[in-house]
DNA sequence: CTAATTTTTGCAACCGGTTGCAAAAATTTC
DNA sequence: GAAATTTTTGCAACCGGTTGCAAAAATTAG
């Protein structure tokens, strides 16, 4: 059906090395016998397996790519980064849905029979262990997104989620809060209790009243209406830190559903500036997750262990920075 | 490094065709070796390798999925069902994100090289000429979301946009609205052409007045609510049809940014149905697109046509329905 | 022009599986 | 219990490339 190397080979009249070397990178052929070649190829319409190259060569130019919340609209975000940056590089994204249903070891294995290059987990909500057990069956992986550890196992690339959990407390008490609430992602996620600890601890430092404290169940929108009506049922605090852009938005129109205004009546601050964030429908105050560089990160991490596997796991953290839109009282002037 | 088939038929001492067997579908062996290729994998570890038997078979399991538009939240929602589907039926996508950068001819070659089964094109803006292109490179191709022929090339799996443009006729005319406006996605796109040509005629034949006519540049929030304000320098329509909900949602928040309230002042239709037009900062009266049957046809043809190739193209159309929320003016009662 | 050196080329083995075929083993029939 | 039939097994060729090695060809040095 396709053509091959050895017609190829035939037609140029010359070996089937010859016309495997015009093909691969760094191989020696003449400028002459390459000409031909080319021409023969073209002529046949020829263009390499990468089946049966991968075979040979023991490397697939796959990444898997693994995902486990497709309800929130960043992840369209980052897939649209992950997959130019993969393209760009020459290689290719092979997605994994994780739902709850699907067994995570069964991905492993899956990734594994793929014989994928490497293997980049994007999630804040999986477990460290998950993406640990690629390392063990010796497939390059990045955790990106994941919780950072001072002696990792396995390369990390994200953001000190405490940290930015502070930078909320300060910003809100910037914004002369006293009382407030906290609203924050599933309970479960690495990402949400990191998240909570920062600002817990940091309001208690300056003195900020956390009045209330909720966990989302899911980085969603329904998720994050649901938790504030059950948190406005005994409304103490004048503003809420949410731990997502997109569990916020939900907050934001459970409160306005109940007529109360923003930010006159009550303050919203998010966590990761999505694009939507931006709308003008939310115009949410935020703290911005450099997305794109923790991706862009995270593939080049994963690019150079594929010609040094065993280089020594590294964390990589990214700055978070507030966004001020609308969603907080102004500050005095 | 990896474990393979020989070194398990050594343990198992049996032959390696045996082992190959016990891993493949409807192959014969006896149930004593069976348990003994068993019992060695499990030692061993064993599990094998997709990339060899690909090249054996011919079959790699892949199916290319290839999107172009990645602004759209609502394309989020067609990876998860993709990806789902693909993955229950045992295959695996290839993710293609054809950016305006990246050469369309190129992703033929590519998805070629890596020797996808099958395509799934999941575009409404690409030319039909596109997924064509498979066609003649041999390899199994769907056109999800495209646009419909009476006399297909291709397999065809989408809706009627004409007829659903026409329904948004309709639909405002029902909310006694006299004179509207058209907003649009990308004039290149087909599913924009359509829609245009639908609810223009009904408009005419129902004796509804398309007062304005302007398309977006692109499915895509911004480009809505810029294509809104251009409208609104010369508002003499009470309502608007938009090509896309979000497009819809930018438009409104460029209406609502100039003082208009919403369906009070002026009303909006728009189309999909996204899980985001239930949000309550919109709550969106909009044409719902089927998508989950429009993807579960189009992984269904596609696996059709893993055993018969040859198998005649066919045009799967799915109805669109109004749902009514809050963005018309009421009905009288 | 010959010898030494460098580059190009083809051979053949290999990557890790599958599968048609014929022999061997197991089962059924009489 | 022997013959006929069915099932299981191993052999070996094949899928479409890559690559180490040694021979051949081209280039450079003297």
């Amino acid at each position: 059906m396709a053509v091959t190397l050895k017609e190829v080979a035939e037609r140029a009249g010359v070996s089937r090395s010859a016309v495997s070397r015009t093909f691969t990178q760094g191989a020696s052929v003449s400028a002459k016998t390459r000409k031909k070649v080319e021409k023969a190829a073209r002529d046949l319409g020829y263009s390499p397996s990468l089946i049966a190259r991968s075979l040979a060569t023991n490397r697939t130019k796959l990444i898997g790519l693994i995902a486990n919340n497709f309800q929130n609209p960043v992840f369209l975000e980052v897939f649209d980064l992950y997959t130019r940056a993969l393209q760009e590089r020459n290689l290719r994204p092979l997605l994994v849905n994780l739902t709850d249903q699907t067994d995570p070891s069964a991905s492993v294995q899956l990734l594994k029979q793929y014989s994928v290059d490497g293997v980049i987990v994007a999630s804040s909500t999986l477990p460290p262990l998950f993406a640990h057990a690629f390392k063990e069956a010796q497939v390059p992986v990045v955790h990106a997104f994941g919780r950072f550890a001072s002696t990792p196992d396995i390369h990390i690339v994200g953001i000190d989620n405490e940290h930015c959990g502070a930078l909320a407390a300060e910003t809100l008490q910037k914004h002369r809060y006293k009382r407030v609430a906290f609203l924050g992602g599933p309970q479960s996620a690495t990402s949400a209790q990191d998240r909570a600890a920062g600002f817990t601890r940091r309001a208690k430092e300056i003195g900020l009243e956390i009045v209330s404290s909720l966990y989302a169940d899911a980085y969603a929108y329904g998720s994050g209406q649901r938790a504030m009506r059950e948190l406005l049922r005994d409304r103490k605090f004048e503003a809420v830190f949410c731990g997502d852009d997109l569990i916020c938005m939900g907050a934001m129109d459970a409160a306005r559903d109940t007529g109360l205004s923003i930010p006159g009546d009550i303050g919203f601050i998010g966590f990761n500036d999505m694009n939507m964030a931006a709308w003008q429908a939310y115009s949410l105050t935020t703290i911005r997750q450099p997305t794109s560089e923790i991706i862009l990160s995270s593939v080049d991490l994963v690019v150079s262990m594929l010609d040094m596997p065993e280089r020594a796991p590294e964390v990589r953290l990214f700055p978070c920075s507030v966004v001020e839109r609308n969603t907080l009282k102004p500050l005095r002037d």
